[in-house]
DNA sequence: GTGGTCTAGACCACA
DNA sequence: GTGGTCTAGACCACG
């Protein structure tokens, strides 16, 4: 019943992120099931046409496979599951790095920055 | 005519972005004046609309300033443009440090992901 | 085990598919003896309902037949097979032509793609 | 007005095939804007939300490309469309010679079987 | 039970 | 005006 959704980007889409982030640590593992469109639907207090637009998006990147009437589960492919983490990792960094620079960081300045943002977190 | 624009963010916001990204580089002073809506429009081929809302949005934000019939300057306020800078740069990081979080990594994974994504960079 | 399923089409369809091949290449004969629901079902890797099905299916196109209490087996209506076979073949080919039509080629095309296909086939 | 979908294929792939077919065919040309989603779905006589689908899927398969508030295009990247061709053809034969070896077929007889066809088809 | 498709109707941001 | 997202509710084929 969490519906603490962004208002930028499709829920869809975050959930379909969020389901990324927990396979890729590791909470959920190749092969299990994930939860049943209806199910996960009432979970995340959307419609389910919502969840079953994330299952699609997420078989695209082939995260995961449905088994016809049997439901959907985490691929068994663990190399795609290696792939998958690099790759979200990658993104994030590239992300971070071009706006840094536009910005007119240099590549010492971006680490001392962020260095400084945790020694500020701390205090 | 430049016309490389994602389609994930608005243009307008990715104009704005450009600019603010010009002003805190230096490459734009406080007090200069901004290109009028229609030239902009001309350069970056887009609709005359976008930019209004482009300016509008950074006036909002106290970035620009509007001068009726003048045109429109980069504000003289120079603690404006310090926050500015610290602003884009914390959300930048903020954003950065969230995402990695999600995925699992530590603060001290963050540093150090960074830092080999910048040495694979150089080879 | 075998577990090649295409997602596009039924498994029970893909199955029936698959008998009728071997029906009508001769690797089975008029009368004689399919493989248990349960025994093909362990075969195939899927659901005995699913099996069932194909039956149902097959012996609706009057291709297999049920006898109480022995099994289901090759109708011995060689007649029909005949036709089976023709029936197949002829589907197979409209279906072909209707989608190259589609396409812009004309008859003279589609022989001619035909036989680029297998000559670069060989190579 | 059209209404005449095949129940078998869900009616947005239908319908993208057909768009697919027209553009490689030429009838529509590359850049090219697309009818709007709205006026699509009552030419179709389908739900805005099925047309919706069609083009997102175009897009997602780069045949198609969505400028903002203006409309969806055919794209501009000709060798895509190129490529589109080869592609769609190759399916289709793909498909074809494939069904038939499998009816135990050979070569040949393939090519000797749609020039039968043909004959037929003319008397 | 499962996922997949479709409709009807709504709201939104963008140009 | 455009496309994009979401809801509500329905029906279907499949296993």
């Amino acid at each position: 019943m969490t519906k603490d959704f962004q208002t930028s980007k499709p829920i869809y889409i975050q959930i379909a992120d969020h389901l990324s982030s927990q396979i890729v640590r590791g909470e959920m593992r190749a092969g299990e099931k994930l939860p049943s469109v209806r199910e996960m639907a009432i979970n995340s207090g959307v419609n389910p046409n919502t969840i079953q637009r994330t299952y699609s998006e997420m078989e695209r990147m082939g995260i995961v496979e449905t088994k016809r009437g049997q439901g959907t589960f985490v691929t068994e492919n663990e190399q795609v599951l290696k792939e998958l983490k690099i790759c979200l990792q990658t993104d994030i960094i590239d992300a971070f790095v071009q706006n840094m620079k536009e910005l007119g960081f240099s590549q010492e300045e971006m680490v001392e920055g962020l260095e400084q943002y945790f020694r500020r977190d701390q205090e």
